[in-house]
DNA sequence: CTTGGCACTCTGACTCACCGAGTGCCAGAT
DNA sequence: ATCTGGCACTCGGTGAGTCAGAGTGCCAAG
């Protein structure tokens, strides 16, 4: 009774505070929020709730704001995620349900996550890691070199070029591209190495040193490319975070510049929960110590093939963020289903 | 001689005012510069500079700061771009000399116009408008379903699904593939629709439909698509720019997002002078008034490809920042020559 | 356990005076 | 004609001082 009326009291402050970024005083949350108590009470209240680290004091003479570990509670509370309206999800079903590419479902993906949560969204590409490969094309661009065409299961295509010491005759291209095919098609990416182990080994034996370069040219160009890729859009929201709030966009925009840095914000999917929040130094990137992040993985439900999400301060509205991102992660699995 | 001297005390006055972003007054000027006159003299020529309106004042007692028409006349005395230091040049063909892609190319570019720079950088992709095809290849990725893939002469790759309405056989299509490259490689991107205008007469009666319903769709998935790509970095400038003057940044980011925008502020090579420059209102984009922006092509120098550039605020170091664009983008034409 | 009361604290806004940088102009020097 | 020193004037920014208001903490009573 009583420890649910702190919650409630957390509960009320997190809110106001988000919707005001004020620091909220005891006086105007009984005015606000129906508590069926006095502004003394609520007082007490706080007072124990600081004394746990949920909510501290900017100063002596000033409300309340939550602590990050206060946001954690508030966060863990929301056992269900509220859904989408249907009109909301009419809306994004229209918006992805247009798109012609892998390419253009992750433009518009990301731009319709910033859009819904007003934030700063990421969308990962499907990760090769995770996806199975159907079907590999070898061109040839000219004498000395080759053009490697990737396709995944996911409409994912990646292309690289790599160069031969030698021309390679035609038949044994077309011979080789066969044999690459027949042997990765349909196999996760993970065992494309082990498919390719003994594959020069089929050919006459003038052939062989040149097949067994350009297949270590395919390894190194297939296990060396950075293979996850980043979109990013709704930059433009952080312009309105600071005229709100003095918060540094330095340190922010610094992140947004680093592709590691962004994987790790988005990386770890937790399979449990649909949807996970990083909240302050819970991201665990230098510099985001006043920014929360919320994603969720996106593809098979049970084996999500990569993540998205959006990033704003630590005072946003977890509830419609995170709602807004599992939705749009449920969506974009539907999409690639399709595709 | 006055003239000259005016000219002199404008320079001044657009130096200090860089390095200071503060407004100079005419006291400070001859101090730093060893103009051979008293303020009072210098008081003259402000006056008359102001006049001419190369020059205002923010409040009746403050020192002077140039207008974008003084900025404009700063920049046209620059009649030579100042060429980088022997270790520059190192430097830039060292980083850029590792690109194995033009994917990396683009990357590296990017990176290191902003490194150099220190302002926010934009590189656009060789256009396809100006640019040949090398290589076309069309892929069968399932039953009713090809993937067309478009090699240019600059290496850049463009890849597109094409829905068929009923499955294609091998041998039409790889007779369908042998006559795509034969009449469009190494033709500007331009001459595609023409030389694919009449391809489907030359196929048997029964294929002829299939045929013209892949090319159709080829057509347009080469014209329809935004064949024009972007890549920007170092926004994390802007958020120095902020703390020591405080110039609306969200505009900026509004620029950012939109890839309209960004094409116009790169847009209109001239092929006169090897670096353009727009000051503020000249970038005729809403909300940029306050910002610059340094341009040069590249490619081959007659015709240039694409151009790449920085964007900054209107009190840059113009001269600085001219020579690193040129720079770069003459480093960019080699390297892309080489590939 | 809750409530009303009360003293206390601290911030933010406001005012006001002042300093100093910088200007404009004029009369005299070159 | 042009430059220079001098001088009065203007204004923005700074810092001190004041004040109101919001909010707290605690205590004693319900």
């Amino acid at each position: 009774m009583l420890e649910d009326r702190r919650l409630a009291v957390l509960r009320a402050i997190v809110e106001d505070y988000v919707a005001t970024h004020e620091p909220v005083g005891s006086k105007a949350l009984v005015e606000r929020h129906n508590l069926g108590v006095s502004p003394a009470t609520i007082r007490n209240d706080m007072a124990a709730l600081e004394d746990e680290g949920y909510i501290t004091h900017p100063h002596t003479s000033a409300g309340r704001i939550p602590t990050d570990r206060g946001y954690r509670l508030f966060v863990d509370q929301i056992s269900d995620v509220k859904p989408m309206t249907a009109a909301e999800r009419k809306a994004i079903e229209r918006f992805l349900g247009d798109a012609v590419d892998l390419d253009d479902v992750m433009g518009r993906t990301v731009r319709l996550l910033a859009q819904l949560t007003q934030q700063v969204a990421l969308v990962q590409y499907p990760s090769l890691q995770r996806s199975s490969v159907r079907h590999v094309e070898l061109i040839a661009v000219s004498e000395t070199r080759l053009m490697l065409v990737v396709i995944m299961d996911t409409g994912r295509v990646e292309q690289r070029v790599i160069e031969c010491s030698a021309p390679l005759s035609e038949d044994v291209l077309a011979d080789l591209r066969t044999k690459l095919n027949a042997s990765v098609a349909s196999k996760p990416f993970a065992f494309v190495p082990d498919a390719l182990q003994d594959l020069d080994k089929s050919f006459a034996e003038k052939d062989q040193r040149l097949v067994q370069a350009v297949m270590s040219a395919v390894l190194e160009a297939v296990t060396e490319r950075i293979d996850e890729r980043v979109v990013l859009g709704g930059t433009v929201h952080l312009a309105r975070y600071q005229q709100n709030f003095p918060m540094a966009i330095q340190p922010v925009l610094e992140a947004l510049e680093e592709q590691v840095v962004l994987l790790r914000l988005l990386g770890e999917l937790s399979i449990e929960s649909p949807v996970t929040v990083r909240i302050g130094q819970e991201t665990e990137v230098q510099g985001l110590e006043s920014t929360s992040v919320v994603t969720a993985g996106y593809g098979r439900s049970e084996e999500p093939v990569a993540s998205l999400g959006v990033m704003g301060p630590t005072h946003m509205d977890y509830a419609g963020t995170m709602s807004a991102v599992h939705a749009v992660a449920q969506y974009v699995s539907k999409i690639l289903k399709g595709q």
